[in-house]
DNA sequence: GCATAATATCAATATATCTTGATATATTAT
DNA sequence: ATAATATATCAAGATATATTGATATTATGC
């Protein structure tokens, strides 16, 4: 029960898909990619994703000092679905901003 | 993306996960039957029946005074996948009460 | 019509979640 | 070691959601 409203809370909020339907588009992103893309502030953006990963849809890769979230692969049947209905919801996103170079990193 | 929040809103809480798992077992119940089943009070039932029934999980019949809720079929993909979540977390659910009478009624 | 029963809605409080700004941690470069 | 950058965490206030008790609505039987 818990985990399955963990993943549904994850859900639950706007800015979170947003972010899901960004990183399924543009792949994995670090924290400051996505805080000039969103315009949001680092704490805020760091709490969302913290959110999503702990709902089980995101994974994180650390290079240095970057932190780059992606769609973590393979996701269950549930998971897999809620992305599905995320791409029909036809969301506008804003343009990528992208300030990290992955340089040495393998992603 | 109202839409889809307002699904998993729907899910997002214990009760109504509970509450869907009981109807799904056993099938079409009025808001009295669940009430004596959960000891629950009326206004809280009646108002998470309200979201569910919102959120596109269940329908209701009017029998009378009755009010008959059930799992809506079909479910989209998204909806029957959570209902699959959920009949697969093993959740403890009370006995049901039934107090009310179909009668008449073709449920 | 009047009384009763089932359900729905409302207003107030309690609880949880989100946002923000400040601070802490960790890595890299000098 | 110090400074700079990226990210994570914390505390406070703002917002949303849940619960309760009271009231309103609707249908039935007398």
């Amino acid at each position: 029960m818990d985990v399955f409203l963990e993943t549904v809370s994850a859900l639950n909020d706007e800015t979170r898909i947003k972010l899901l339907a960004f990183l399924d588009i543009h792949g994995a992103l670090c924290v400051c990619d996505l805080q000039e893309s969103f315009g949001m502030i680092q704490s805020r953006l760091s709490r969302h994703l913290k959110i999503l990963k702990e709902g089980g849809f995101l994974r994180v890769d650390r290079c240095g000092t970057w932190a780059y979230y992606s769609i973590r692969f393979p996701l269950d049947r549930f998971r897999s679905e809620a992305l599905s209905e995320i791409r029909c919801l036809g969301i506008e996103l804003p343009p990528l901003q992208k300030l990290s170079e992955t340089g040495d990193c393998k992603l």
